[in-house]
Order: structure tokens, then sequence, then C-alpha cells
DNA sequence: CCATCTTTGTGCACGCGTTCACAAAGACAT
DNA sequence: ATGTCTTTGTGAACGCGTGCACAAAGATGG
């Protein structure tokens, strides 16, 4: 998957082990769609198909919710719906905030899946004053000097960081201190934020390089072990000060726009 | 975090933890930052603070690599950048396409960001024949049926699909049947792909769903068990089929546009 | 009311990942 | 050279997450 996890390590609140957590927004999904096409009950083997996990796994998660299955029928769609959806939070109204709108803010906003699922878009905000004003996804955007005032007022506790990696830890700071406790950062980059705040991170360019390590293994076991060039592992720095003698150019002069870009970005 | 393993549960090649994979870019973005700076060398102490990671995971997280360290100075900058770069494969280029061109897609394309670190978007591709030609980015848009063609003859391996839900596993299967091995999935569905074929997904619904857990487990812990409006927990269904007895009509009609919104999206 | 068959819920074992804590390696000063 | 001080590399213990395999629960049919 392209998403990671952040700090806090155990979140394990009344029980229920955060592996647990990120699993269940997927069978809320599957289990959705079952709901639509009207299907009454569901096996645990068939759900966890459909959600592409072990049905093993499955029955386990479910049990720190509590017994909602019946023996030899299954579970209960719409009642399993609710019951996740409400372990969840999501039979509550989540005001969130998106903050940077380039490119990535832009389409996050136009993304209509927003409404559905208890999320609402309260307000956008962007530094440029000359987006102040501009309706983007049918809402004004509004300057970054209304930061706090937008928080409170709204009673937000999820912002959605979608600047440039260099802005990224001022807004956090700003967000955090405005009571803003829960961040999903698009930004490149590692925000610091203090005890009792969740972040999130999603990285394009993370997910990208994993991808490339496993296309460049994949590749080197069907040749042999091409590993590069000739000299497999050029030494290590034998005179570790200065300059290390076998790291080729490779990526020298790699600057650039690196480290500035809006969202989800290389490195 | 706002990523997502999918299967491949243990890829461990030469004996790299996955874990240790999933973490390298993360050093890799703090050594280029530093290297930019023109700072030599860096201890593990250092390195792992501007990675926001424990200094011991990362020690050993080196170690898999090799001993690049020297003990009593750290690692040499350069050399590193140099040897996470080409364990994860960045030395070579790594030409990519991208299929939904909509919000999402565009914003991706427009994103910067890939040229560097050896990324470069090959393709743009989109079912839409209004879009065909269409720039985005500078780059034109190709119309679907294209797709095999602009595959082979680029020699892809990496695809990033950013249609809508529905049309996420048929999009698929073509990238697959026509050579792509790993795919990095924005469609918020649950891709199934034959053995050997990589598959992450980012997904910003079940991120926000996540957020939304915790911060409503911290809204709790402070009232004390608030739990809900009065009786806690609705007891299970009694009556297993038809209609569920507690079940309360919270998410009842919940269809709409949910389950073929472009990118990133709810439930 | 009993037998059979399906499917849940979970005890248990295993493996990966994290963290601690320290010995060894090497830089640096004298 | 020798001693001190810094920092790496890693052995070992621990905890979480996964998956197997099965007993118990309950539905279903006779």
């Amino acid at each position: 998957m392209a998403t990671g996890r952040t700090h806090r390590p155990a979140t394990r609140s009344r029980g229920i082990p955060e592996a647990t957590v990120a699993r269940l927004p997927l069978y809320l999904r599957a289990l959705t769609a079952l709901s639509e096409r009207s299907v009454p009950t569901v096996s645990s083997e068939e759900l966890a198909t459909a959600a592409g996990v072990n049905s093993a796994k499955l029955r386990k998660d479910f049990s720190y919710l509590g017994s909602y299955g019946t023996r030899g029928v299954g579970y209960d769609v719409e009642y399993l719906v609710y019951q996740i959806s409400r372990e969840l939070g999501l039979t509550q109204d989540w005001p969130v905030v998106i903050v940077g709108i380039g490119n990535l803010g832009a389409a996050l906003a136009n993304y209509g899946g927003f409404a559905s699922r208890g999320f609402r878009v309260a307000a956008l905000i962007d530094a440029d004053p000359a987006m102040a004003g501009k309706p983007v996804a049918g809402i004004p955007v509004q300057h970054t000097d209304e930061l706090e005032k937008i928080i409170t007022d709204n009673g937000v506790s999820i912002g959605v960081i979608a600047t440039p990696a260099g802005a990224a830890q001022q807004v956090c700071d700003r967000l955090v201190a405005a009571g803003i406790t829960s961040i999903l950062n698009f930004a490149p980059t590692v925000l610091s934020v203090p005890d009792g705040v969740d972040v999130r991170k999603v990285d394009l360019s993370i997910e990208l390089q994993i991808l490339a390590f496993h296309e460049q293994r994949k590749a080197g076991e069907e040749v042999g072990a091409p590993e590069e060039a000739a000299g497999a592992v050029p030494p290590p720095p034998v005179a570790p000060h200065r300059a290390p003698p076998g790291a080729p150019g490779a990526d020298s002069g790699r600057q650039g726009p690196d480290g500035d870009v809006p969202a989800v970005m290389p490195a």
C-alpha cells in the first residue's frame, strides 16, 4: 500500500489492535457494497475474499469488536456495517480543513467522496493571496491568516496538509496550536507534533521507491545477479572524512525543486 | 501513515526486511537534504531524528545493507546516499504510466517531483475520447486503446491507477497482461493480481477513517465513556436473518456516488 | 428431539519487527 | 604508543500480528 504509519506505536484503545483498526475501513467498504446489493448475510470466507484478507484474520478482527456473527450462518451485513461505522466514529460528523490548494489540494477538494462516511470539507486554506475568495469545488478558498479562526469556529479536529514540503511543519504547528489533533500529511516531510496528536502520511514518492526496489529485485533474479556494473559492491569508505572513495557522481547535483514540491513527490 | 501494504508478506530478498525497505526512502530524503547543505558525515542519532525514527532501528536497518559507518564518527553522507539509491534501484530509469487523468491523475502528472529520483512519466492514459491528444502537464493524453502498445514500446514496468473504482480492476488486468509488474493503486478497491505482481495502495478514505477512530477515542476518554447516545452497545442480532434488530437507519441509503469516485475517496 | 452440517470464535505457535544494552572499533589527544 | 571518548554494529529479549486448526454453537432436516 501507499500509506505509512507514523509515530504512536500502540494505540490499543479498548484492546483493538492498530492493525485491526487499519482493516476495518476495508471491511466496511466491502460490506457497504454487499448492502447495496441487498445481501442479508455474509460468511467470513466470502467477506474476507472481498476485502482481500485471510478469513481467520477477519474473524479475529471482528472478535475484538464483539461476537456479532451467527455460527452456521455468518454475519448480518446491515448490523455489521453499523457496528463498524460506530467503532470507527463514522456515525458522527467530522469537519475537515485542507491546507494548500495546489494541484493536489484542489484534487482532494473536488473529490466528492469526502461527503460520504461523515467527512465534510469545512474549509480550504491557502497562503497565496491571489487564491483567496476563488472557489474550488464550490468552496471559496480562504487565506492562511484565517486559519486559527476557521478551526475554532467550526470545531475542526482533522486537518489535511497538501502544501509544499517547506511550509508543512509551519502549517502543522499552527494547526496543532489551533486545536487540531489529527493530521493527514501529503507533504514529503517528517512532521514533529506533540503527544496526543496523530499524524498519518501519504507519500507517492516513498511508494514508488518501494516498488522500484522490488522491481529491481525481480529483474535481478531473472538474470542471476547483475548487481549494477561490475565490482558488485564498491568498497566502504576507507578515508571516511572528505569525499567518499567509491561514491560515483551518480546522485551529485541533485537539488533542483526537490524538497519543496506541492504534495506527493519523490525523495 | 496513509499508505497500506498489500499482499506479498515477506519480500525479504537478500535478507532486507520489508519494514526496512519502507524506511530507506525516508533516510534517503533526510540524507539528500544533508547532502545539499554539504554536511560530510552524520551520526545515527542525528539522522534518526531527521527521519523521525529510533536510532537503534536506523543502525539495524543500515546493518542489513552492510557496514557503511565509521565508529566514533558516523556515516558518510554522500556514500550512504549512493548506497541507498543503488539498493532501491534509483540509479536507473523507471518509466511510469498514469492511467485515469481525472482530478487526481492530472495532479499526479503535474507533479514535477516525478522527474527526480529516476521516475519518468512515460505516458498519460484515459478512457475518455475527449481527453485524447489534450496535453496535461505538457504530455498529450492517449486513449486506453493504446495502453498495451505504450507499455511494450516504452518498456514500462510500473503503472499508476487513478481511475474510478469501477474501472480499476479492468485497467489493472490490462496493465498486468501488457507486462506491468508493479502497480500503485489510488482507486478505492482491492485489486487482485497474479503472483509476481506488486500492488501498493494509497487510500485517503481509509486514512481519514483511521484518524477518525483515534479522534473518537481521544474525545471519549476525556469525558469518561460517552459511547454514543444511551444504551452503550445495542444487543447483537437475536433474529439474525431479515433486518437486524438494533441497527438504526444511521447508514441506510448510503449509495450515491460511493464506489465509483475517481481516486482517493471514502469507504 | 436427534443427527448432521456449516461457520464462528479462539487457543496456540510461529515469525517479524522493535528496542535495549553493550562490546568492539576506531578517532583523537597526549 | 597509550588512553580516553565517541559511535557503530549486533546479540538477546520482548511484543505484536498472523495463520492454523479445532472445539463449540447454532442452523437445518428428518
